[in-house]
DNA sequence: TAATAAAATGCAAGAGCTTACATTTCTATT
DNA sequence: AATAGAAATGTAAGCTCTTGCATTTTATTA
C-alpha cells in the first residue's frame, strides 16, 4: 500500500494558514463568516496541500451527510438507469450526492444494500416498488431514515410513492389488445413474488380480461428472469405451449425485444400472425423492428420529481406527498388486430 | 427531521449485551476471536436494537473502507450500464462496495465527482481514459488513491490501464470498410478535446486511409454530443455537406443508431446507398435494423478485470498490470461494398 | 474617545468506531 | 491441584471533523 506521507488533515491546514481549524471548517462551510483575507489564506493552504475533507468525520460531527441512496434492480435495464440519472441531476443541483446500488432483483442483496447505504450514512433512500419484508421497514424507521418508493404507485399503502398505476396502465393497454379482437393472450414477466410491479402488471392484464367477460384463468403465463435471450426463450415456450395465442404481453422492453426477435426466427410475421406488447418505452422499443408497442413509463419525471420531494423532506422537513404520474400508451407497430 | 430517537451505537449494543465495545466490534469484524456465546448474545442485541454500523466512524477508526469509486460519463449508455455491473459484481464477490458517480461528458464535474469520492473515501478509483488534467492526477497522489484508467489501453502513458486500444481497433475495421471499396468516408464523433477514446478512433480511421493511400484529411468529420437523435441530425449533416459519402462511420452505437434511423428516414438505403459503421456494441445494435456493423468492446470482461486488480492491489499491494483486451469486429447488416 | 454591539476567531468537547495493550478466563499439561 | 500458555475480553487512546460557547477584534454610535 502506499500511505507512507499521510493524507493532510484539517489540522495540517490550520497550521499552515496559522489559524484555528474551526476557521477552516468554517471556511469551507460557511464562507461568509470568515473575513475575506483570511478565507484567502485558508485556501491557498488547502490547495497547496491538495487538501480534501474526511467525508466520514465530517458525517460523524455533523450527522449529516447530504446524501441519498438509490437501491435499483439493474443498472442494465435503461429504464432504472435514465431515471437513476434524472434523480441525479436533481440531487446534484441542490448539493446533494447520490449513491447507488443495484440488487440483480434480489431481496436478500436488497437488504444487504439498505443496510450498506444506512450505515454509510444516506440520509433518505429511494426504493423502486413497495414488496419487501416488514422487518427492512423496522430497520429504517430504527434508524429515522426516510425511504420514497417509486415506480409504483399505490395509496392503499401508508408509505408514499412517487410513481405510476402499474395495473392501471397495463389494464388500458389490455383493454386496447382485446378491443382489436384478441382473446387469446399470453404474458411473459418477471417472478411474481418479489417484484410488485411485476405482480401489478399482471393483475392489470386479468381486470381487462374480466371486464371483456373473458376468463382470466385463460391468460397463459410464462415466468422467466431478465434478458433478451430470456425473453426469446420464454415466447418459444409460450408458442409451444398455446400456439392458439394471438397477443404475448411481456413484463418489459426488454424481454419483448427478445420475444420479437425470436418471433421472427420462428417464422412468426409480427403483428400478422402475433402481436407482442412491451412495457417501459426505452430506446430499445422504438429501435426495434418493428417498433415496439409498449406502455410508456414517466422515468425522467419519476426521477425528478423523486429527488425534488427528497430533498424538501430534508431541507425543510415538508412530508412527502404522494404523486400519481401517468404512464401512456405508446402504439407502434407490432400491434394489430388478431388474425381472423 | 426525525431523529428524536437517537440511532443505536456501538456503545448502545454493548450495554444490551452486557460486554465491552471491543467485544461488539470484534464480533462484527472477526467474528472467530469471540466465543460462541458471547457472539449469540451480541447479535441478539444487534438485531433487537436494528443497530448498523456507522461507516464514517468505522472508516476514521480503521483508515480503511473497503469502497472502491467508479466514475463514468453517463449511465444512460447500456455500454458503461454494462461494464459497471460487472465491476459491481467482482468488487462485492469480495466484500467491497461501489461507488458511482457521472460527470455528463464534462470536465469540470469528472474533477469534482473524483474529490467527493475521495473524500467519501475511496479506497481507489476506476477511471474511463486517460485524458485529463495533470492537477487532478497530482491530487490523487496526494490523496494516496490509486486510480485505474479503463476503456482505452496505452502503454506510452504511465498509468497502468486496463482495456483495448480504441485506434488499433477502429483502424482495423476502417480497413475493412476501404477494402469494400469505399473512398468517401465520414465520421459523426464526440468532441475530441476531453475524449481521448473519441480522438483514438478518429486516428484509426486516419491510420487505415494514409495506410491505403488516402488522404486522411478527406475524412469529413462531424462532432455532435451523445443522443440518437444528436446521431440523427449529424447524420444529416453529413450528407448535406457531402453527399457522396457511402460509408459512415460513427463514435459509438448510440449515435449510429441515430444515423440509421435518418438515413432511413431521409430515403437512404441502408447499406446499398450508404454503409453505417457503430462502436461499443451494445444490445441496440444487435437490434437495430438493419442490424449494425460495430466494433464489440469486451465490456463485461474488462469491468471484472479492472475490480479484479483494484482489489488485489488493496487487499496484497499487487501493483497493477496493464492488460490489453481485444476488441473485435462485429459484421451484421450496415455494412456492404459501396456503390461506385 | 469611550462604550457598546457585531463580527471574527479560537477552544475544546464530542460524534461512533477500531485496535494496541492490559487483564481476566479458560485449557491443557504435569 | 498448580501452572504455563492460549484464548477471550476489557480499557482507553485516537481517527478527523463540527459547533456551542468563550474570547478577541473590528465597526458603530454617542
Amino acid at each position: 500500500m502506499s500511505k507512507e506521507q499521510p493524507t493532510p488533515t484539517l489540522q495540517d491546514v490550520a497550521t499552515a494558514a496559522k489559524v484555528s481549524t474551526a476557521t477552516v471548517s468554517r471556511c469551507l462551510n460557511f464562507p461568509d463568516q470568515v473575513k475575506e483575507k483570511t478565507r484567502t489564506k485558508v485556501l491557498k493552504a488547502i490547495k497547496m496541500l491538495s487538501y480534501s475533507p474526511n467525508f466520514g468525520a465530517r458525517a460523524m460531527a455533523s450527522r449529516r451527510t447530504d446524501t441519498i441512496g438509490a437501491i435499483i434492480p439493474t443498472m442494465g435495464n435503461a429504464v432504472f438507469a435514465r431515471g437513476l440519472q434524472a434523480f441525479q441531476d436533481e440531487l446534484h443541483l441542490h448539493g446533494f450526492t447520490m449513491l447507488v446500488a443495484s440488487t440483480s432483483y434480489r431481496e436478500d442483496i436488497e437488504e444487504e444494500q439498505i443496510r450498506a447505504l444506512v450505515g454509510r450514512g444516506a440520509d433518505a433512500l429511494l426504493l423502486i416498488g413497495h414488496a419487501r419484508s416488514p422487518e427492512i421497514y423496522r430497520f429504517l424507521e430504527a434508524q429515522a431514515v426516510p425511504a420514497l418508493v417509486t415506480w409504483a404507485f399505490d395509496t392503499s399503502l401508508s408509505r408514499p410513492s412517487i410513481g405510476f398505476d402499474n395495473q392501471k396502465a397495463m389494464c388500458r393497454m389490455a383493454k386496447k389488445v382485446i378491443d382489436l379482437g384478441h382473446r387469446n393472450l399470453a404474458l411473459v414477466s418477471a417472478e411474481t413474488i418479489l417484484n410488485d410491479r411485476a405482480k401489478a402488471r399482471q393483475l392489470g392484464i386479468e381486470d381487462a380480461m374480466v371486464a371483456a367477460n373473458l376468463c382470466a384463468k385463460t391468460l397463459h403465463i410464462v415466468k422467466t428472469t431478465y434478458g433478451i435471450e430470456e425473453g426469446a426463450t420464454a415466447f418459444e415456450q409460450v408458442m409451444k405451449a398455446a400456439p392458439q395465442t394471438t397477443a404475448v404481453f411481456c413484463g418489459n422492453d426488454v424481454l419483448a425485444v427478445g420475444a420479437l426477435r425470436r418471433a421472427r426466427e420462428l417464422g412468426f410475421k409480427v403483428p400478422q400472425d402475433v402481436s407482442i406488447i412491451g412495457f417501459d418505452d426505452i430506446e430499445l422499443a422504438e429501435i426495434a423492428y418493428p417498433a415496439l408497442t409498449t406502455v410508456h413509463v414517466p422515468h425522467r419525471e419519476m426521477g425528478r420529481r423523486a429527488g425534488e420531494a427528497l430533498i424538501k423532506l430534508l431541507n425543510e422537513g415538508t412530508q412527502i406527498e404522494a404523486v400519481e404520474l401517468e404512464a401512456s400508451l405508446v402504439f407502434r407497430d407490432t400491434l394489430a388486430p388478431a388474425r381472423n
